[in-house]
RNA sequence: GACCCUAUCGUCUAGAGGCCUAGGACACCACCCUUUCACGGUGGCGGCACGGGUUCGAAUCCCGUUAGGGUCGCCA
């Protein structure tokens, strides 16, 4: 361990309930996260819910959810949405709007010093006139000096004129409060810095250090705001991703392993991640390679969990399981492992397993089901009576066998096979699906093929 | 308007003065594999924003320009 990694780190990762958690927030909270079990410091989770009007229990309880899946346990914080019930650790309560007579204390500490003062009603900060300098732990060394409008007056208000504090405020006493040595936050408040530095030295003590992460933008290079595609993280967990590929993605977004490697497990990730290593400059987001991510975490699933994630993601979609024997399911659901990029595409492959009559695609059927094909499928029925055993290697035997005799290519009863069975043209492997399918529903699923082509 | 950050293939990145004829991944294109759709394999396309310095030598250091992003609130 190296000096700071012995030092005893806190980080926070202090999110307002909006009431999504922003996919770039979720990034800054992973970061905290990995620099915290990186050092073997605490992570802390802090709620700043001092805008009463907008935040609902249910607001926190999407970013604790959100923190959750994705797998970033917190050391201290809130149990629960509740922003009176008592949360973990001693440093609390970890919700701003709980925190009030701390605020006062210390803008009080301020006004007896002369370091504040009251004007129309609010309370303002002395802020000083000198540039502040600081190294920042993935920059480098910044100097800010008073913008234009900030030299008119620098001096900034702490408590709104109805008495409530504002966030340079209340963030500040909270860190200071709460012990946090490392400040790790988006790009976007490099230049409030200035302010809370000024702030910490007012309250008498060493501000933490800063480490800025660039921010993430979408793929036209502009700020991802709220309304933005892909902004929610909520919208990956419904459209089927992995947690561990989401992480994996936003680890890879602003930090390499610097070895080519880009499927990393998450306890690799915690061994080598630090601070000074993060990019400076913004990051595009980049829907595709999250895919890519995720498949291959997709094909690394234990076969339980697959079935577990699967069978959700089948429910979810309308699929009625209840009636189907577990092995069933799981020898179904397996086949669709391959082909899928995200949980939400599986249903669409592997629906046919579970239903009585499937739903023959009117496409489908005009292509395949012609009269043509009916003495070809009629003979591959034939074939299949009597099959045993029948498995996969043996109906593909079987098929090529008939095929043969018949004296056309395997496609010409695969693809009307493949209709007959499924409804549709795509789909997981032909004569796998048939082995999982059992002979008893091939047949009838045959045999009401055979009749629409009779019928049309 | 001012202040701050940033700048390597379309995207994410490796690169901390000679190892760079700039490496990898995603995407894209071609071919192979193949019963569909995918997976996989092989190959290809493609980049140091620009201009000045410093140096024997610069993607790497300095300055400027340009571009992008951020901030300057009694929002967080």
């Amino acid at each position: 361990m190296d000096a700071v990694s012995s030092m005893n780190v806190r980080v926070r990762f202090a999110p307002s309930p909006t009431g999504f958690l922003h996919i770039g927030g979720a990034r800054t909270a992973l970061f905290n996260w990995l620099y915290a079990r990186h050092t073997g410091g605490t992570f802390i989770l802090r709620i700043e819910d001092t805008d009463t009007a907008r935040n609902t229990q249910e607001a926190v309880e999407v970013i604790l959810q959100g923190l959750r899946w994705l797998g970033l346990d917190w050391d201290e914080g809130p149990v629960d949405g509740q922003a009176t019930h008592l949360g973990r650790g001693d440093r609390g309560p970890y919700f701003q709007s709980q925190r009030a007579d701390v605020y006062r204390k210390w803008v009080q500490y301020l006004l007896e010093r002369n370091l504040a003062y009251e004007a129309d009603g609010a309370t303002k900060f002395r802020m000083t006139r000198e540039p502040i300098v600081f190294e920042d732990l993935a920059i480098g060394a910044i100097r800010r000096e008073l913008t234009d409008r900030e030299a008119l007056d620098p001096d900034f208000v702490i408590v709104r004129s109805d008495g409530q504090p504002v966030f340079h405020l209340v963030n500040v006493i909270d860190d200071l409060e709460m012990g946090i040595t490392h400040v790790v936050r988006g790009e976007d408040h490099i230049s409030n810095t200035a302010k809370h530095i000024a702030l910490f030295r007012a309250f008498g003590v060493e501000p933490p250090r800063y480490a800025h992460i660039p921010l993430i933008l979408n793929p036209d290079g502009t700020k991802m705001s709220k309304r933005d595609q892909g902004a929610s993280l909520a919208t990956y967990i419904e459209e089927g991703y992995l947690p561990e590929a989401v992480v994996n993605y936003l680890v890879l977004l602003g930090w390499s392993p610097k070895d080519n490697r880009e499927i990393l497990p998450i306890e690799d990730v915690i061994g080598r991640f630090d601070l000074p290593q993060i990019q400076r400059h913004n990051a595009r987001f980049d829907l595709k390679k999250l895919q890519w991510l995720n498949v291959a975490y997709l094909h690394q699933l234990s076969g339980d969990r697959f079935t577990a994630l699967a069978s959700q993601a089948l429910e979810r979609a309308g699929v009625s399981l209840a009636p189907f024997p577990k092995d069933y399911i799981a020898a179904a659901v397996s086949l669709a492992r391959e082909k899928i990029k995200t949980l939400t595409d599986l249903p669409p492959f592997v629906d046919f397993f579970f239903v009585d009559e499937v739903a023959l695609d009117p496409e489908a059927m005009a292509r395949e089901l012609t009269p043509a094909s009916r003495d070809h499928l009629a003979a591959l029925r034939g074939a299949l009576v009597a099959l045993d055993p029948f498995t996969a290697a043996a109906i593909e035997a079987a098929l090529k066998t008939t095929a043969a005799a018949r004296s056309v290519k395997n496609a010409v009863l695969v693809h009307p096979a493949r209709v007959a069975c499924t409804g549709k043209t795509i789909g997981p492997s032909l004569y796998h699906l048939m082995e999982v399918l059992g002979r008893e529903r091939v047949l009838r699923r045959f045999d009401r093929a055979l009749a629409q082509i009779a019928d049309s």
